[in-house]
DNA sequence: CGTCGAGGTGTACGCCGTACACCATGCCGA
DNA sequence: TCGGCATGGTGTACGGCGTACACCTCGACG
């Protein structure tokens, strides 16, 4: 095996954008140490002369799909500047799909978390709006900051295709209500062909609700003990 | 070993209702079937005789915590109703900390997880609130529906008493918004010892946050293709 | 030319979920 | 009464995982 020593060698960065694409690729659960190890033509344990352990290597993986969200417009309104900085966080999460998961399986905010809450912080500040209602509105945005919603049960009907006509009998029974709400989902226009519902428009909606939230209460002088109304 | 034939036998519900006592014990992840077997005193392929497998008894716990939430207030203004029966739903979760790691993890929805879908739909519809906007709702709500907020972070700063002066100080020069922010969750009286925010009071405000911006659109007489505001 | 350290290798351990063959028990119809 | 059979607990084994640890190789440098 001569190979070994031509090949490229191993390095931090190589193991990392490795680790990126084959998230990318294959998905969050089949990224195992052994599995990056084959891509990279490497027998395992040579991965942990690069890396401490699967663990840092995933803190490593969200620091940098984090660092791809870019600031925010540099003027504006602070409403629109937050809310594209924030579908700028989605667009990212789209792209790399395991990347929500793996984000909250991350116990401690890397640098490029801290820079990504930073810019939304200061986004806001800058806009006048008081640090109380700052710090609230961080944690009202919770995921979506991140450009994800956690939603639980991404789609109440069933997924695919053919919703079996057995058991939507079934439903119509004892969950109407979920059933009409689902039914809403493909009502207007063909803007969604798919099996369920317009998930930029929900992200969206979600978003604009939250920050008109946070416009009124800071026009309306909002401070710390006043509740919302 | 006479003691086996003389031992409780097995049966699906007390297999779930160890499962459900050793995830609060000791956490999710360290409930495997190997553990969940030696607190029954069994080996550990006993248990595949009264469960598919470790998925479908999560499957289960979920589908037991979830049906711990009850029913919403028989009467009232909708926003109140749904504002108590998400309450409800958080103190059910509290009870069981790591319910809602399990809660993420399901594809399918379980009868107990649409039945609580079903309450707070139709505590919406008997509103009056449309279709539509209930539709937007469930998906805006997303996991505070289910009684916890999915905020990634915890705590932006060092989580435990300390928080270290030389970082301190490091972070105060590249991130002095998020420490400043972070800052102001301790500001008013005790109400707050430990060492992050009130976890409550913030799930309240966006709940609350969440409810006004329903009821403002619900007055409005919102439909679909307007925009918030 | 000898040494040394960085980096790749091989083996091994202890976990996990679970497939499969086996065996003890008690019930039930003949 | 007795044979067969279903129910449910057992034992062994497999393939996967993350990773500790000892080893080896090889290029750089004094």
């Amino acid at each position: 095996m001569a190979d070994h020593a031509r090949r490229a060698p191993l390095s931090r960065e190589r193991v990392l954008r490795e680790a990126l694409q084959a998230a990318d690729d294959d998905g969050l659960e089949a990224l195992s140490m052994r599995a990056l190890a084959d891509r990279l033509g490497v027998v395992p344990m040579a991965l942990y002369k690069h890396v401490r352990g699967k663990d840092e290597l995933l803190d490593a993986m969200v620091d940098a799909v984090v660092a791809e969200i870019g600031p925010p417009p540099a003027a504006g309104p602070w409403p629109e500047r937050a809310r594209a900085l924030i579908l700028q966080a989605r667009a990212v999460m789209l792209a790399h799909p395991w990347a929500w998961r793996a984000l909250e399986t991350r116990t401690l905010p890397s640098p490029a978390v801290l820079d990504h809450m930073e810019r939304m912080i200061r986004v806001l500040r800058d806009g006048g709006v008081s640090v109380d209602l700052t710090h609230h509105m961080m944690h009202t945005l919770g995921s979506r900051l991140w450009g994800f919603s956690q939603e639980v049960f991404a789609s109440p009907s069933p997924p695919a295709a053919g919703p079996d006509p057995e058991t939507l009998a079934l439903m119509a029974e004892r969950w109407p209500g979920v059933l009409e709400s689902a039914a809403s989902a493909r009502h207007d226009d063909g803007t969604t062909v798919g099996p369920g519902c317009d998930d930029a428009a929900e992200f969206a909606f979600a978003v604009d609700l939250l920050l008109d939230g946070a416009e009124r209460l800071h026009r309306a002088g909002w401070t710390a003990g006043t509740s919302p109304p």
